[in-house]
DNA sequence: CAATGAGGTCACGAGGTCAG
DNA sequence: CTGACCTCGTGACCTCATTG
């Protein structure tokens, strides 16, 4: 069967609808493992394709490394274990109706008996050195998968995974099960036994950041091909603009942290079971080297213009937010809710809790992925870090959506907008018109990418928050956010001439805007007595009940997270 | 034969007839694997290129294919979509997966994946500067994708659009691809979720106006680099009696079925079928969008210009009557009708109204293909559409005759002339004085291609229409071209430093135009009583006939213009 | 020639399939 | 149920025709 005959088949069955060809595949098939590109090569006409191609396409051949894998993590565990350990018993202060698995779904550190280690330098020395910054060649390692740590076949969900959790995810995602751990939801998830149990695989799946809003359609974007490492456009140093060059630097990252790294996931924080980026260090953003550093030795900077480029980088890599995405809905209508469908006692709030919920309960992944990022937050003990979260996450949203948003309307990142109207009823009148001012204020301040970044890592970490085990440790954390964010505001207006006093009311001004978010922050968690009440006719996406502490449908209280960003268009009823 | 015949999940529908998909997927699935499986003992996957080549360079036959969602519960977790659209139970765990049968019926759609923000194009813009909004003129970061939103890579068949665009376009009319919504068709399209639906994406690019017909090729004019100018959409090549030449080489496909129905155009488009009986009228929509509120602070063109620019492009790239043709028939002779063959009672009016059939009739195409890309003719309901089209053609067909008229004689494109005494043959004295009259009016307007393209486009969404269920919407709808109709003329005059009082005089002059033409019309669809009562006789063309809703014909009585939804208009020839 | 857009190419990932 | 394998839509790039 030559190529030609094939093609008709092709053709023939194109036209029809009939399943074949598949013939010529398995000829090409045998030989593919080898060398199938050189084959191909020859025949086209393009060398340069076919040399992009072959350089693209040959993988090593399946690697076993789990055995790496696995002692990277052992020793990771062994480092955190006792840390981890005693801030988990202790708290007992526990916020609302905190089911453990929610925090498990979060920290996947914490389940598999120990917390992430924060200190990924060893596990990258020890990785590094073998795998991608090696001898310059293009030979990598197989990049393993992050969910189980088998050999990965791709990017799929927005993780480098392999075809078992790429399938078991989409299992799960598309028939909407829901998982239960036999045992005590801490499962450590590898390939050996990630047939054991399933709920706690989709948790790591989850986790790691899975997620099917984490798609990446066509070729991967740029290269990443070409054999030499080129260390991306590091910035050494913080020069006068940081916070543009800065952000323009990381952002394409950020808006695909997903496509552009292969290491780096918008969740955020890399598991124990991943114990390293492999080749993705190549284009891998600049946030994890950033962050590499800081954890190694941090040497060289100032402590306050390194914990910036940290948050910074943590912030372009779990925000998708960005200018480019406020550019392009500006050439585009925004869709403002119509108003359609309601009526009847309610109906039009309920309405307006699930299109709220289903816009912002994306960012929650987001909102966890920055907030693991964020120096110190892993030290925390787990409860404080639920608490943190669950009481920062509005005003960091916020703050985030700010930048889509108009003095008249909040705008989402699919370009719906809430009126005032609209959020008038889903709160109250007081309360849409202030968050409607805090955003104003906000895009007012014009603030640079940099100073976002610190700002919302301070709205996250506030030690006055609640029942805060480690307020103190909280406490410094903020008090160094917020000492880099006035540096920050001062060296810049410094450099841009600007007197003493503007200085002065710039710094003035984020500290009022921190104020205002705070307050916010109360009012909209009183405000949620609305779709607590109503919960069981909202039913509301898992994720965002989690986060608000809404109770949700009765029957899994233990697999809550199972249908985690399976939120769906609900009933009307 | 069986093997061809079990394909994936796609049914496939022979062209014409509106076939429906119903067909059951899952009768289908079962045997595929069969067939195929056997190939796979190779080894290794292949992405063999040449099967790969073969799938993706044959152009196949005409085939009309349905994509049907593979799984309509994967919306489940569709973040995006804003009113929720299946309700399905309640139950929140309900692993059941949609019926099928639901599915095809009600949401047949293409199954998509999302799309993330991932990779983002190495921009370098790397200047924060503010965002001066509008005018700058200054260094324009990227443009944006008219359909998307997504960084614009060029010019593509008439719209400034990204690649994956472009090459979604391309391959949806390469390959005559029939889509369906697995919403409620009114999904957004954004660069973040434009892979969810394919039929709202390819809606969408119809609706900014995107056409094979408009290639352009050669650099861009001018300017219109950034500055957004709307350049005309040149119509560089228009062969002779283009109507709608098969463009694409492609496609060399068999006999391709002459659309004989007021459904198959150019512009071709495809409707959504499955009106929601519900909201016939559905509110706001996708081909809105164009026109449809931009955001306060400005950003790309004014709404304004951007419906100019869109029925602008329509109506070039559907419509015959050109200045070309007007130029090269000035050099022959222009064909008065003989009175030789008639006599005889209404022997004469008959034999007037062959010949006035036969040319009108291939107009009909154009102003329907004109039609389907106007703003917004999308989202209404598909008896609103026809209405429309029926309602309108006549007062279209004439505006763009009078091109060619003078005073004293309607021209057609094929050079034979229709003078008063033909036209009182065929209607009455008074409509022939006034027909003509209003051909001389227009001419002495001097209409611009612009200006004509707006007046037409009125003339077709005119609210005052009998029964559209619609209407609020065509209202606006109307009132939105007849703003951009008042803006561009008054912008003209304005530019050529015409006194205020002229430039009204000509925004009064365009509606009064309008106004004739609609009297025009109402009188005209009066006057059709003796077509109608001599159908028998005149046996004129099926499509004339439908759309002057004479009755023709025996053959098929069922389905006269429920073809056009159905159709595909795509096909050419 | 350079610029530009149509169209082709083909790695890539979603999602389906079906032995195991 | 799992997961190796398959098909196909996607989209970043590439080639080529056209035109200033």
């Amino acid at each position: 069967m030559s190529s030609r005959s094939t093609r008709n088949v092709k053709v023939f069955e194109k036209s029809s609808g009939g399943g074949k060809v598949s013939t010529s595949l398995t000829a090409c098939r045998k030989l593919r493992g080898v060398a199938r590109t050189r084959l191909v090569a020859g025949g086209q006409p393009a060398p340069s394709r076919a040399a992009r191609a072959s350089a693209a396409t040959v993988r090593g051949e399946p690697l076993r490394r789990e055995v790496v894998a696995s002692d990277a993590r052992a020793l990771a565990m062994d480092v955190w274990s006792a840390g981890a350990a005693c801030a988990r018993a202790p708290a007992p202060l526990t916020p609302a109706p905190t089911s453990p698995h929610f925090a498990l779904a979060f920290f996947p550190g914490a389940g598999a008996g120990a917390h992430p280690p924060p200190h990924r330098t060893q596990v990258q020395a020890a990785e590094g050195g073998g795998a991608a910054a090696g001898a310059g060649g293009a030979g990598r390692a197989a990049v393993p998968c992050r969910v189980c740590g088998d050999k990965a076949s791709g990017y799929h969900y927005g993780v480098t995974s392999c075809e078992g959790c790429k399938g078991f995810f989409r299992r799960s995602i598309q028939k909407q099960i829901e998982y239960r751990c036999l045992r005590d939801g801490k499962c450590h998830v590898i390939r050996l036994n990630r047939n054991r149990c399933q709920f706690c695989p989709f948790k790591k799946c989850l986790a790691v950041g899975m997620s099917r809003d984490s798609v990446r359609y066509g070729r991967v974007p740029k290269r990443s091909r070409e054999g030499e490492t080129m260390p991306e456009p590091v910035r050494t140093h913080n020069e006068a603009g940081v916070g543009e060059v800065a952000a323009a630097g990381a952002t394409p990252g950020s808006a695909a942290p997903a496509a552009e790294s292969i290491a780096a996931m918008p969740g955020g924080a890399r598991s124990e079971t991943t114990p390293e980026p492999g080749d993705g260090d190549g284009d891998a953003d600049a946030g994890l080297e950033a962050e590499a550093d800081v954890e190694a030795e941090g040497g060289g900077e100032e402590p306050a213009q390194e914990l910036a480029r940290v948050v910074l980088a943590a912030h372009c890599n779990n925000n998708t937010y960005t200018d480019e995405l406020r550019r392009s809905l500006h050439n585009h209508s925004i869709i403002v809710l119509d108003d359609s469908d309601n009526e009847a006692s309610g109906g039009e709030a309920a309405s307006l809790w699930h299109r709220l919920a289903a816009r912002m309960t994306p960012h929650v992944h987001e909102v966890v992925g920055f907030a693991k990022r964020l120096p110190g937050f892993y030290s925390l003990p787990q409860d404080d870090q639920l608490i943190l979260i669950k009481m920062g996450f509005f005003e960091v949203w916020l703050t985030r959506a700010a930048r889509l948003s108009t003095p008249a309307r909040l705008v989402f990142d699919d370009g719906t907008a809430f009126t005032h109207r609209h959020l008038e009823i889903l709160y109250d009148h007081e309360f849409a018109g202030a968050a409607l001012a805090y955003v104003a204020a906000l895009r007012r301040l014009r603030a640079s990418e940099q100073e976002l970044a610190l700002l919302t890592a301070g709205l996250l970490l506030s030690p006055q928050r609640a029942p805060l085990a480690a307020r103190d440790l909280v406490a410094r954390l903020h008090r160094a956010l917020d000492d880099a964010l006035r540096h920050l505001v001062s060296s810049l207006t410094d450099w841009l001439g600007v007197h003493t006093q503007a200085r002065e009311g710039r710094a003035a001004a984020f500290a009022a805007a921190a104020r205002s978010a705070r307050a916010l922050g109360r009012r909209h968690h009183e405000l949620l007595w609305w779709p607590r009440a109503h919960w069981r006719r909202l039913a509301l996406p898992a994720l965002f009940a989690e986060v608000f502490d809404i109770p949700k449908a009765e029957e899994d209280n233990d697999a809550p997270l199972a249908r985690l960003d399976t939120h769906n268009s609900l009933s009307h009823d």
